[in-house]
RNA sequence: CGCGGGGUAGAGCAGUCCGGUAGCUCGUUUGGCUCAUAACCAAAAGGUCGGUGGUUCAAAUCCACCCCCCGCAACCA
């Protein structure tokens, strides 16, 4: 058993604040791995950040801060988020470690055969300091936003990896499904996307135009540009090369990314490890994109949703129900602050909240808190499993639900309320109700063993307070009713809940939005 | 121009591969219950399945053409 297992996440590049997009990468990686940990697999779990190039140097610049301080403080920033999140990654990877560095230069060493050097000509922005795509430039018809400046056409020495070689192998793996891209649609498009060929990649700079980056071997005049450098951190976070244990975990079972980065994933990434004579990673699950109000998030339009506000205002755990269960996996979904208030309280209080508690008053009111003997699994876990191992997160959640729901149905069907008045002076009644209830809680724990990889935290407070046969005294609530006050609405302040008892970790008060705060909501 | 995704009740979606009385969640309305977080349960209303034409006894589902929305087109999760 226990098969070594490798999931890695994207690495976000620090150059800004976390934002939802980054929720999907995290939470997909973590779902998978704690649901393969409850399988009994042992799984490592890279995460990291993304610490080079010249939109980081820049950033720096703007805000007047030394280069590495700039990369520490949002490096601790993400690390602090995905903290947050409850993500159990094993690993934190930073670019600018200088282990990572090391075995990057390495890879550049290995890969020699296949790097050459070229041209690349391209629009410059002397106010920036460096090239923007043909298409940045056409959309800002060759005039920089930043600068006010017309782009100039220059060409400068880079050198150039031939991805193009590799184009045939990384195809044949991809259509054999050795290198498998989920959804299926993706891998359409990506294989529609190199039918003629990969073209070879630009993958260094003259330290005059990029200095912040991994110095290219045995010349000084070069520093290595993002890519090949950020690939890189899903073998060097494993000890790749000295370290030997790398081969435990290498290839990943499955890479999640955003599907704007596919195409290095599917592509430049194959190809880097066909080069070094690697195998290729078995799943790559490209995720869709967050909208907001139907609309692509950015910082012009200002509609950037800023995933830690969520975490302040109803917790991690409705985060992670919420882009588990609501925001598709493969699909770009829609965000926003009502649909996330609806699924919250209609759901995790109403739904699973609720029934939780009127589980553990009725067996505490009713029998002193003592469960009789505890049926379990009785619901038929195929579903959930197949949807679990093909990465259908929102319909084994949907599954789970389905427990969430018999059980308050169950409990109006049997209503134990009117058992329990009969109880006291028939023994049969009193066996009965000690049946329905002991039921009731096999449910829920067997829901809580299904929504373990979701909301872990919620999983292992419902098992505390009912696994043993004796109720915990439940002084709070699991999920207290959250409403975003809006414009109209006046501050009708929650009464404060009492939530700890029920509650390990520090659980999330539900903070009072300062000022009303339903912006989205309209749209 | 090309490639991909999508257009099904007020909203969000499933069903389309393998044609056969149009389904789920939320919202709305009504009823029930009282163990529970003004929670829970039940029922009802609500859709000519983007358009046109075709195949068929029968089309949301297959075929053809067309319209609309979104994304991608090489370095933004």
């Amino acid at each position: 058993m226990s098969k070594k297992l490798y999931i890695t996440t994207a690495i976000p590049y620090v150059n800004a604040k976390p934002h939802v997009g980054h929720v999907m990468d995290y939470l997909i990686a973590d779902i998978w791995a704690r649901y393969q940990k409850q399988m009994g697999h042992e799984v490592r779990f890279q995460v990291g950040t993304d610490e080079h190039g010249n939109k980081i140097a820049a950033k720096a610049r703007d805000v007047g801060q030394n280069l590495q301080v700039f990369v520490d403080e949002n490096y601790a920033e993400f690390k602090k988020f995905v903290d947050s999140m409850n993500i159990s990654y094993t690993d934190f990877i930073r670019t600018t470690d200088p282990k990572h560095q090391a075995a990057v230069q390495y890879i550049w060493q290995q890969l020699t055969p296949y790097i050459y050097k070229g041209t690349y000509e391209g629009w410059y922005c002397e106010g920036c300091e460096s090239f923007v795509t043909d298409k940045e430039a056409a959309a800002t018809n060759g005039v920089c936003p930043d600068h006010g400046k017309s782009y100039q056409r220059l060409s400068e020495e880079n050198y150039y990896f031939k991805a193009s070689e590799f184009s045939g192998k990384v195809r044949e793996a991809i259509e054999a499904h050795k290198l498998k891209i989920v959804p299926e649609f993706r891998q359409k498009e990506f294989l529609n996307l190199i039918k003629d060929g990969m073209p070879d990649v630009s993958i260094s700079r003259p330290k005059k135009s990029l200095s912040w980056g991994v110095p290219v071997p045995g010349d000084d005049t070069q520093v290595m540009y993002v890519w090949l450098d950020a690939l890189a951190n899903y073998i060097t976070v494993l000890g790749y090369p000295e370290d030997a244990a790398w081969k435990d975990y290498w290839p990943a079972d499955v890479q999640v990314v955003g599907k704007d980065i596919m195409r290095f994933h599917a592509g430049l990434w194959p190809a880097m490890l066909v080069g070094l004579g690697l195998p290729l990673p078995k799943v790559l699950l490209v995720h869709g994109h967050v909208t907001v109000g139907g609309a692509k998030m950015s910082k012009t339009m200002g509609n950037v949703v800023d995933p830690v506000e969520i975490i302040n205002k109803f917790g991690a755990e409705a985060l992670r129900y919420y882009f588990s269960r609501h925001v598709s996996t493969t699909e770009d979904s829609d965000f926003n602050w009502r649909k996330f208030e609806d699924a919250y309280n209609n759901e995790l209080a109403n739904d699973l909240g609720n029934l939780v508690s009127r589980t553990a008053n009725m067996v505490t009111r009713y029998q002193a808190g003592v469960v009789g003997e505890i049926q379990k699994a009785e619901h038929d876990m195929f579903a959930y499993n197949e949807a679990m191992r093909e990465l259908r997160f929102s319909d084994a959640i949907d599954d789970a639900w389905v427990l969430v729901q018999g059980a308050n149905q169950f409990i109006d069907r049997v209503k134990p309320w009117e058992i329990a008045k009969s109880a006291a002076d028939d023994p049969e009644e009193k066996e009965h109700l000690d049946e329905v209830l002991a039921h009731v809680v096999g449910s829920l724990l067997q829901a809580a063993s299904m929504l373990y990889p979701f909301l872990p935290a919620t999983s292992e407070k419902i098992t505390d307070m009912f696994g043993t046969g004796v109720i915990k005294p439940a002084e709070g609530v699991l999920f207290p009713k959250t409403k975003l006050e809006t414009a109209e609405a006046q501050p009708a302040p929650v009464a404060e809940p009492v939530v700890e008892a029920v509650a390990p970790a520090p659980e999330p008060e539900p903070v009072q939005p300062e000022p009303p705060v339903s912006d989205v909501a309209a749209g």
